[in-house]
DNA sequence: ATCCGTGCAAAGGCTTTGCAACGTG
DNA sequence: CACGTTGCAAAGCCTTTGCACGGAT
């Protein structure tokens, strides 16, 4: 398990920078090309620390003067995820997230069925459960996400 | 948080009975009626502890003479969910797997990436650790899940 | 030239839904 | 007779893919 990446301040501009440098690499690393596209949309996904869906993502890059396309934003966002710069996330609906993964650390989600709001959580005993339980069934873990469903502060608030 | 059901020996044959009546129970309250499709359906859910996909299903009922409709299966899949005796789970794949609860106690999934196999796992801390987490951002948690992906032992050492 | 990338539209895969026919209370 | 149910096929939705065109090496 734990890759638990130290701790960093949330995505400055000049990790953006960095990232995009990885970007590069990791599509050099595997003889792809650095498109403006594939820039523009890591971009995009780089600059907000929100949980975005495909088409969200694609708005956002209209709305920016991109003319990127939907197939494109699909592509690159497997790229992305592919070199370790994003995440895909399932949070219980019925499309994709996704979201950067810029000196973040590893964190969990508790999503508000009220008002959809998606908060980060980190619980260092995590690793601990998951690495225990794994290791009495002779598993060897890769990877693990738990999501946690309920109101908000606010939303349980208004629950007159 | 923690409805944590009391341990019982998973599903015997009686219990399913009593998951029926359940059904039947849930289906009245609702002014729903209990059909011999809808019960066709629990059945087959109730006696298997795997995780099926509606598909799989609804091979299995037709396998054992029923001629139930996909869509039949679907609908009345909710309903078992919303009687509170199935659970609908995502482990990774695009779709949907259905497990019944009976006398199930609460438990988290390790899906093996090379086979496939789901295992069933309990711990717990995972309550204490989602309460103290919730709590902390004032979020009233109703439910969450966990899933890890890796390889099983079998799997694991079949790496060469 | 070769090979990768893009856009578009079509295809895919799971799930839901509209609708007419059907059965029960 | 009213109203919930079912089956079928069609529609929906997100996501992937085939293909021809274009650009970079």
């Amino acid at each position: 398990m734990g890759k638990s990446a130290v701790a960093k301040p949330t995505n400055g501009s000049n990790s953006v920078a960095g990232a995009l440098r990885n970007f590069g690499e990791h599509l050099a690393d595997n003889g792809l090309r650095f498109t403006s596209e594939r820039r523009a949309i890591a971009v995009a996904l780089f600059e907000t620390d929100a949980h975005l869906e495909a088409e969200e993502l694609l708005l956002r890059l209209r709305r920016s003067g991109s003319r990127v396309s939907r197939a494109t934003v699909y592509r690159t966002l497997d790229l992305l995820v592919a070199a370790r710069l994003a995440r895909k996330v399932r949070l219980g609906t019925d499309h994709n997230l996704f979201e950067h993964i810029l000196g973040r650390r590893q964190h969990e989600h508790m999503v508000c069925i009220g008002c959809g709001q998606v908060i980060e959580w980190f619980d260092p005993q995590m690793d601990r459960i998951v690495e225990r339980n794994t290791k009495e069934q002779g598993f060897t873990a890769t990877r693990y996400t738990v999501q946690v469903f309920g109101r908000c502060a606010n939303c349980a608030e208004s629950d007159s």
